[in-house]
DNA sequence: CAGTATCCGAAAGGATACTG
DNA sequence: CAGTATCCTTTCGGATACTG
């Protein structure tokens, strides 16, 4: 029975497109290239810790939206240069709101995890 | 403003934070919460599809956060409300940004990931 | 009503090896 | 250099059963 509205639908949508600033690497991949192209090595070094595989995956999910050009120069060795689109840019711009907030409030997340954790852990930290 | 500081740890902090926006459910729930309290047995018909098993670990989640509070009324049967503080009322408005941003460009994300399907599938370069 | 405990399949993601 | 392909561990999350 259609008991939802409409709005469900949409709003899982949305969802689905909140979940790129989630994902592990995306917000990374993105904020890297906010002021400049980067090629494939150049990325792998600046976002620290990701795997070939996961730069890989991450890059052609943003580029299959959208929000950066993949280019392949015909040169040996190959080079392949990455870049914002300019809805990439926005994304960017909305994320750095979320960011700020996060950064805003980060100390007083904290303070309120070991709050909690003090409160229910039967064994504060040594 | 440049967020992008050496500063790894933070930056990672930080990205810890957003991945309350990537979360499955931490979103919906928090958006339920917006204008009125709920207690548990109302999320769990709200939130369309989520387990009571995933519920509760979200609202503990979001409660260790300080994002929501978690009230038990000593009655039989017993009655468990939940309500938003003022922070989590505050992340909600930075994620509102964040999903007016998805809503205007839905269609056009659509859009670009059917094209860039199309190039890559069966039938695709000559 | 509001959970907790347990099991299990699915999916994410790292490490490694190989290639045009 | 810029990837693919493969394996394998960890984590996520749904279904189910039980409890104060």
């Amino acid at each position: 029975m259609g008991g939802d509205e409409p709005d469900d639908e949409v709003c899982r949508q949305v969802l689905r497109i909140l979940a790129l600033i989630g994902d592990k690497w995306s917000i990374l991949v993105i904020g890297q290239l906010r002021d400049r192209t980067l090629r494939f090595s150049e990325l792998h070094r600046a976002v620290t810790g990701i795997s070939q595989r996961m730069l890989t995956l991450t890059l052609r999910q943003l580029e299959r939206d959208g929000l950066l050009t993949r280019t392949v120069h015909p040169s040996v060795p190959p080079r392949v240069d990455y870049a914002l689109t300019a809805l990439g840019t926005t994304l960017l711009d909305s994320v750095a709101a979320l960011a700020e907030w996060a950064t805003t409030h980060r100390q007083e997340i904290n303070s309120n995890r070991r709050r909690y954790d003090a409160t229910r852990s039967p064994r504060a930290q040594p």
